[in-house]
RNA sequence: GGCGGCAUAGCCAAGUGGCUAAGGCAGAGGUCUGCAAAACCUUUAUUCCCCGGUUCGAGUCCGGGUGCCGCCUCCA
C-alpha cells in the first residue's frame, strides 16, 4: 500500500516518496504560531493535522524529523507590546508558555525541534540575507533589504499566480523605495525603541518569511520532504520562502507542500480580524480535549470545517460510544484469564479443518461467527490504513473505527462457539481499535475525575442493590437519580450493575 | 480585477469512471430491562445545486450557469 499526499505545488495527489536514498527518513517543517495572543481552535487544527501526519508516517515505518517554528518577533508583537506597555520579550515569553499549555491540554505532542526566530538571527538569518544580496537577488535601501521578485524565475509556482497578474489587484500601498511593488522585505530597519539586532545593514529585525527559510534549512538541509501550514500561508508566505530559499541554494526547496483548511464560523473563516474566534482555553472549559480532536478529525484536513457547539456535541456523542465500549470490555476482560490468540486460531483451524469448511456440515463445530469476526476486524484495520494512505483521510478512517466498534459490540452479544474463548477475540479487536485510535490520539486511557469517592459510589450501589432485591423500586430509583445528578450513570447488566462517569 | 476551493439525506460528512452512494448525529419501530442505561436488529438519498456534453457506464471527467467561501494586507 502506498501513501498518497496532495501537493499544493502540483495541485495533485502524488505518491509519497521521500528524498532520502534509504527511503525511510522524512524531514518535515511546519509553520507554527506567532506568539502575541492566545491560540484559537484554528491554530489547533493546524497543529493537530501535522501531529497526526507525523504519527501516521511513523506508523508506516518512517523515521520522521519534525520541526515546528515559533515566530517570536514581528510587527504584531511589537504593536501588541506597545498597546500593553510591556517589553516585547515579556509578551512573547507569556504566550509561549500559554501556547505550550494549550497544545499539551489538547494532547498535541511537541515537534522534535521548536526553534524561535530570534535565536537564529545571527546564526542563520543574516547569513542567508547576505547570500541573497551577494547573488544579486536582494538589494538594500536605507537599512531595509528587499528580495527582488522579478529576478527569481518561477515566482508564483506554488500559488498559481503570475507576477504580471498580481499588480492590478494589489491592495497594499506601494513603497516607493522598492524596485517592484511585489518585492518583499528580508530585513527591516528598526525605529528607535524597537527591538533590534545588529546586521551589516544596521540595526533591524528579520522580515517574516526569511525565518522559515533559514530555520528549516538549518535543521533539515537545503531540500527536504514536507513543508506544511495553513492554506492562508500559501501566498505570500510560502511562495516567498520558495523564492528566497531556491534563489540562495539553487536547489529545489521542498518536495511536498501540504496545507490545512480553515476552521470557520457560520461559513466564514475564523480569524482575529473578524473577531469570530474561539480560544482553545474557552473550548476546553466546555469539552474534553478528546472530543475537540474527534471533532477536528471528522472532516478531511484540507476541507473547511464549521465550528459550533452542535458539531462538538455530535462528536461528543459519537466518541462516548467508543468510551463505553472500552470501559465495558476493560471490566469484562480484566477479571478473566484469556486464552492466547494463537491457541484460538489453532482450534478454529483444526477442529473445522480445511476440507470441512462447508458451514452446512453439522458434524463439525461451526466457527463461522468467529471466523467472520476475525475477518471483519482485519478488514476494518486494513480499510483504516487505506483511508489514511489516501492523503490522511481521517474522516473516512473514523468511519472504519465506527464499523469496528459495531462489529465488536455485535460479536460480544452474539452466540459464540463454546470451544473457543470469546474474550480472546474481543481482546484482539480492542487492541486493534486502541492501536488505530492511538494514531489519531483517541481512546487514550485517562483517569476519570470522580465527583465523589469510589467508596461512596460503592456504598450507594450496595444500598440500591438491596432495595432492588426487595423490589423497592422507589429507593432504587432514588439512588440512581442521586448518582445521575452527580454525573454517574448506572447500567444494570446481566453480570451486575456497573457505573460510568458522564462525558 | 487575478487565482483557487466547495455544493452529496433533517444536520454533519466520506466517496476523484463501474458491485446495493461509507460513517456519525438526529428521527421512527423493535429486542433486552422492574424502570432505565448500554447494546443489538429494522428503517430514513431510485439519487449527489442546475443545464448540456464525453462514455457501454458519471456524484466522480469536460463546457456553461447559479450559489457560497478563501487568497491577492496580518492570518493556522
Amino acid at each position: 500500500m502506498s501513501l498518497k499526499v496532495y501537493n499544493t505545488l502540483t495541485g495533485k495527489k502524488e505518491e509519497f516518496i521521500p528524498l532520502n536514498k534509504d527511503g525511510k527518513k522524512v524531514n518535515m517543517y511546519v509553520c507554527g504560531v506567532t506568539v502575541y495572543d492566545d491560540c484559537h481552535i484554528g491554530h489547533a487544527r493546524g497543529a493537530l493535522t501535522f501531529d497526526i501526519i507525523r504519527n501516521y508516517l511513523k506508523y508506516k515505518g518512517y523515521d520522521v524529523k519534525y520541526v515546528r517554528n515559533i515566530t517570536d518577533i514581528d510587527d504584531k508583537i511589537i504593536e501588541r507590546s506597545n498597546e500593553l506597555n510591556i517589553p516585547w520579550y515579556d509578551l512573547v515569553g507569556k504566550y509561549i508558555v500559554e501556547y505550550y499549555k494549550d497544545m499539551a491540554a489538547l494532547g498535541i505532542k511537541k515537534a522534535d525541534m521548536e526553534p524561535k526566530a530570534t535565536e537564529h538571527i545571527k546564526k542563520d538569518i543574516v547569513g542567508l540575507v547576505s547570500q541573497l544580496i551577494d547573488k544579486g537577488y536582494a538589494y538594500e535601501v536605507d537599512g531595509d533589504v528587499y528580495f527582488e521578485v522579478r529576478k527569481f524565475e518561477g515566482y508564483g509556482k506554488l500559488s498559481g499566480r503570475r507576477p504580471d497578474d498580481m499588480l492590478s489587484g494589489a491592495r497594499i500601498a506601494v513603497d516607493e523605495r522598492k524596485r517592484d511593488p511585489l518585492d518583499f522585505a528580508l530585513w527591516k530597519s528598526s525605529k528607535p525603541g524597537e527591538p533590534s539586532w545588529d546586521s551589516p545593514w544596521g540595526k533591524g529585525r528579520p522580515g517574516w518569511h526569511i525565518e522559515c527559510s533559514a530555520m528549516s534549512m538549518s535543521y533539515l538541509g537545503e531540500s527536504f520532504d514536507i513543508h506544511g501550514g495553513g492554506k492562508d500561508l500559501i501566498f505570500p508566505h510560502h511562495e516567498n520562502e520558495i523564492a528566497q530559499s531556491e534563489a540562495a541554494t539553487g536547489k529545489p526547496f521542498v518536495k511536498y507542500w501540504l496545507h490545512n483548511g480553515f476552521v470557520q464560523v457560520d461559513k466564514e473563516k475564523m480569524s482575529k480580524s473578524l473577531g469570530n474566534f474561539f480560544t482553545i482555553k474557552d473550548i476546553l472549559k466546555k469539552y474534553p480535549a478528546e472530543v475537540v480532536r474527534f471533532f477536528l478529525l471528522s472532516t478531511h484536513y484540507r476541507n473547511p470545517i464549521d465550528f459550533s457547539d452542535a458539531r462538538l456535541e455530535e462528536a461528543r456523542k459519537n466518541l462516548e460510544g467508543f468510551c463505553i465500549l472500552m470501559n465495558t470490555l476493560k471490566r469484562q476482560l480484566e477479571s478473566v484469564s484469556i486464552t492466547p490468540l494463537s491457541e484460538v486460531e489453532y482450534t478454529i483451524k483444526n477442529l473445522r479443518g480445511e476440507k470441512s469448511d462447508d458451514e452446512s456440515d453439522w458434524h463439525t463445530p461451526d466457527f463461522s461467527n468467529e471466523k467472520n469476526f476475525l475477518k471483519q476486524i482485519e478488514g476494518c484495520r486494513k480499510n483504516f490504513e487505506v483511508a489514511m494512505d489516501d492523503d490522511f483521510n481521517t474522516a473516512e478512517a473514523i468511519g472504519y473505527l465506527n464499523k469496528l466498534r459495531t462489529q465488536i459490540n455485535r460479536f460480544n452479544v452474539s452466540k459464540t462457539n463454546p470451544l473457543v474463548d470469546k474474550n480472546t477475540l474481543l481482546k484482539e479487536a480492542i487492541d486493534i481499535l486502541k492501536k488505530l485510535g492511538k494514531i489519531l490520539g483517541l481512546f487514550e486511557e485517562k483517569k476519570a475525575v470522580l465527583p465523589i469517592p469510589e467508596e461512596e459510589i460503592n456504598s450507594l450501589l450496595d444500598k440500591r442493590n438491596k432495595a432492588r432485591e426487595n423490589k423497592d423500586w422507589v429507593t432504587a430509583d432514588a439512588v440512581r437519580k442521586k448518582l445521575d445528578t452527580l454525573g454517574i450513570i448506572l447500567e444494570d447488566r446481566a453480570g451486575g450493575t456497573i457505573w460510568r462517569v458522564k462525558s
